[in-house]
RNA sequence: GGGCUCGUAGUCUAGGGGUCAGGACGCCACCCUUACAAGGUGGAGAUCGCCGGUUCGAAUCCGGCCGGGCCCACCA
């Protein structure tokens, strides 16, 4: 028998499934369509390990709602928009994103290949999805036509406005971003204390503030109204040195008196609590910080330096003036571009002027369709509901870069009415380019003016990635299959895109159809490292899922995978690796002699059921119950709990035991008897093939092919339904002594190891006290394990029986 | 600071009120046994993070603490 190799097997069997269009879907099959709403994957060029872990989840799921004939819509779907690919053009290339052609095709060519890599890996992984019809890369005229379109119907819903209002800017990037791309990054900094004289009096004023070289945009100084130490001053004006300025001293309920001297100065923009103060007392704006981050002609001397490098200038001459008479160490958060980019650098608030889509007044639907969906593990529904419950902007869709889908309006420059494409082009599949493309009236509707402006910008990516269900599930493009595709079924995603793709597809898709977007969302947790850090390259604990197929095949990658926990953050580990690769020499081996001993099995044969040993009887009670257990567990996506029982199934009971007792009826010259155990090898060998097949289905597509083709006449094990359960055989009294009988076996097996015997040495007697529900068992037992004598009887022997009241003697 | 999660042998983990807490890796001993030595059989190794509470009974439920992780948070 050649030893299993997964390499060559797995490579033999997934040119098969291409060849074969083994997973095409039709949508006109039987059965009640399944979509998965595929996470389309960001066009990195490599899937890491995160991608192996979902991915195997999403294609065990496929593999197994196929066999419980449903009609799998599997769709595969690349992600190919982001600011990553820019930024890796910009730094490989050196080209600019200012020459906007060059720079398109350049990202064009990197995604290609990065595509190319990216599928063949996914093959690799055994993934059953129909990368041939139902593919799509979000780049595609069809899908950035529908992206556009979906915009429209929102814009024609009154949900899409231009502002102006101050958004978050990213001056390395260059571009707004939403609120989902921002977090809170550890900084240390300095604490600068400043004194400002305040006008008609011989009082100073202190304030602490991180950002000195704000304070050109300084607008008021602001105090808590029950604090004393300044209560005389509320109402009076300060002197700002350098903007050479007198502003109020204002007093408001959200300064912090703890903070720093308890006085806060107000820069246009500073922060967030800036923007809404400013709006509350009406208060005038001084830009000081422009779109490259670079100080404006207002700071004077400082005009054109970095704000960063401004920072200790500026600090320098408040030093020198007197103005700035303390500071200190200091750790704080600083906003910054912290989401899908390696960007990091802090956040500004410029008031540039953006189309942004209205989601504040939907927060309580969206929240409600989220508990209308069954979350797994249900727990993750709360961190929806709680970034839901945080929304105080809108959305901010429009971004200045180039690679992506064109923001599909135009704007009127005189009173800024927003012009919108014509539908039933973008229906066509033709997406339009309003940086390029005419507009589609040539006076504003609203003013007359002929002033009509394309759009510049692009689309956050999440605009894309948000109607992935509605893309997969065919809308606009195919209303029959529509109607039975959507609302999709599943969704599976990482923790980590909750506050993103989950929000922004539920509140799209629902805005646009009015339905749920998916009935069922499985959440799974992040990879770690061996080392139980982040897998990440910073932490040199990085294992790419490619090294692990190269050494064990992908069955075993899937194994340790299939046994993580819904939601959980799991560790790589080799060890599960190995683990799983002996598994499947078991499985092989195993597979090897039940197949030998069914060359001559006769399937038609129909056993006298009175006539099962009860070990046959027990196995196959076991057996059933694994189905049965297993088949609970999948439909909750708890694969791990049902991989783990069909393994240690498989493993101790059906090798370690049921095989060894069956063997001497196989070896034996009783025909009846010899077909009895056929019968059941049958049974084991089909039915764990098919449990398995989902986890692991290049080698049981093997062991299919091999052993049980003739009796299936399948073409492939994956196309075969998944086993039910045979309520007749269970019986859990024949489980309960099946489990005793193993205890004692186990005991005798040991006698023999402690008295250093062979296994197939043969014991005059053994005595079995206290067990004598295992009377039945009685020649099961003494041809297992080579006893010529058993007696049962009252009393206590001298061996124990691990976990029961059972004792025995033994003679050798 | 808030929320959610997790804490079980040297290591990784299963189990979520009731037989002596399952398993894997590692460790020790024995065995070439007619599928399997890239095996098999057996063994040693855990007061289930700490302190209380509920209960006839807690690893399991509740509260507090300690310690990881993730997410959120406007404090200048």
């Amino acid at each position: 028998m050649p030893r299993y190799d997964p390499l060559e097997i797995e490579k033999k069997w997934q040119d098969f499934w291409d060849k074969e269009k083994i997973f095409k879907f039709d949508k006109n099959a039987p059965g009640e369509v399944y979509t998965i709403d595929n996470p389309p994957s960001f066009t990195s060029g490599t899937l890491h390990m995160g991608h192996a872990l979902n991915h195997s989840w999403i294609d065990f799921i496929a593999r197994y709602r196929r066999m419980r004939g449903f009609n799998v819509l599997f769709p595969l779907g690349f992600d190919c928009h982001g600011l990553p690919t820019e930024l890796k053009v910009e730094r490989v290339y050196g080209v600019r994103k200012d020459d906007r052609d060059k720079f398109r095709q350049k990202c064009e060519e990197w995604t290609t290949e990065a595509i190319d890599k990216m599928k063949e890996q996914f093959k690799r992984l055994g993934y059953s999805a129909d990368m041939e019809n139902e593919y799509y890369e979000t780049r595609m005229p069809w899908y950035k036509a529908l992206v556009q379109y979906s915009l429209v119907e929102m814009y024609e819903r009154g949900l899409v406005y231009r502002s102006s209002q101050p958004v978050l800017w990213c001056p390395n990037c260059g571009t707004a971003l939403a609120k989902a791309e921002v977090g809170y990054v550890e900084k240390e900094g300095k604490l600068y204390y400043l004194a400002f004289d305040v006008v008609d009096t011989d009082k100073k004023i202190k304030i602490a503030t991180t950002r000195p070289e704000l304070i050109f945009s300084c607008v008021a100084v602001m105090v808590h109204p029950d604090d004393e130490r300044y209560r005389d001053l509320v109402g009076k004006k300060a002197k700002i040195p350098l903007a050479d300025r007198e502003v109020p001293i204002i007093a408001d309920e959200e300064v912090d008196m703890e903070f720093g001297t308890g006085a806060v100065y107000l820069c246009t923009y500073g922060d967030e609590m800036d923007v809404k103060w400013q709006r509350k007392y009406k208060l005038p704006v001084y830009i000081s910080i422009d779109p490259k981050d670079k100080l404006t002609s207002i700071a004077g001397e400082f005009a054109g330096l970095d704000a960063e490098e401004a920072r200790e200038k500026v600090a320098e001459k408040l030093r020198k003036i007197g103005v700035l008479y303390k500071e200190e160490k200091y750790v704080h958060n600083v906003l910054s571009h912290t989401e899908r980019s390696s960007c990091m650098h802090p956040i500004e608030l410029l008031p540039i002027p953006q189309f942004m889509i209205k989601v504040k007044p939907f927060i309580e639907d969206i929240k409600k369709a989220a508990r209308e969906m069954k979350w797994f593990p249900d727990y993750m529904e709360g961190r929806l509901e709680d970034w839901a419950n945080s929304m105080d902007w809108d959305w901010i869709i429009s971004r200045q870069r180039v690679y992506g889908t064109p923001v599909p309006f135009w704007y009127c420059e005189d009173c800024g009415e927003i012009i919108p494409p014509d539908k039933e082009k973008l229906l066509k599949g033709e997406f339009v380019d309003p940086a390029k493309d005419k507009p589609p009236v040539e006076k504003c509707p609203k003013c007359g003016s002929t002033r009509i402006k394309g759009s510049l910008d692009i689309c956050d990516c999440w605009v894309d990635s948000s109607i992935t269900p509605l893309a997969v599930a065919h809308w606009k493009r195919d209303d029959e299959l529509f109607g039975k595709a959507y609302p999709t079924y599943l969704r599976p995603q990482g923790t980590d895109i909750i506050r993103t793709w989950a929000f922004y597809t539920i509140f799209r898709d629902l805005i646009l159809t009015g339905k749920l977007p998916f009935k069922h969302v499985v959440v799974n947790g992040m990879v770690a490292g061996p080392d139980g850090k982040k897998m990440d390259k910073s932490y040199g604990n990085v294992v790419p899922p490619e090294e692990v197929i190269d050494k064990y095949g992908a069955d075993a990658l899937r194994q340790w995978a299939l046994e993580a926990s819904l939601g959980e953050d799991y560790p790589f580990d080799w060890k599960k690796i190995k683990y799983a690769t002996k598994f499947q020499t078991k499985l092989w081996n195993a597979s090897f002699f039940m197949g030998k001993h069914l060359e001559e099995f006769d399937p038609s044969f129909e056993p006298d059921l009175k006539r099962l040993r009860p070990s046959d009887r027990w196995i196959l009670s076991r057996l059933n119950s694994v189905i049965d257990y297993s088949t609970d567990m999948l439909d909750k996506y708890e694969f791990g709990k049902a991989l783990n029982a069909i393994r240690n199934f498989f493993w101790s009971e059906v090798c370690d035991n049921y095989l060894e007792m069956a063997k001497s009826r196989l070896y034996g010259n009783d025909d009846e008897e010899k077909n009895i155990a056929r019968w059941v090898l049958y049974q084991l060998l089909m039915k764990s093939t098919l449990l398995l097949a989902p986890f692991i289905p290049h080698i049981t597509e093997e062991i299919h092919d091999l052993y049980l083709k003739k009796f299936t006449g399948a073409k492939s094990v994956h196309l075969l339904k998944w086993p039910g359960v045979d309520k007749d055989l269970m019986d859990s009294k024949i489980e309960e002594e099946g489990k005793l009988a193993v205890a004692v076996a186990s005991a005798v097996r040991g006698f023999k190891t402690k008295n250093q015997m062979s296994q197939k040495e043969e014991l005059s007697k053994v005595t079995i006290y206290n067990g004598s529900s295992l009377r039945q068992w009685e020649t099961d037992l003494k041809e297992t394990l080579k006893i010529r004598e058993i007696e049962f009887a009252d009393g206590v022997g001298s061996i124990a029986v691990e976990g029961v009241d059972v004792s025995l003697n033994i003679e050798k």
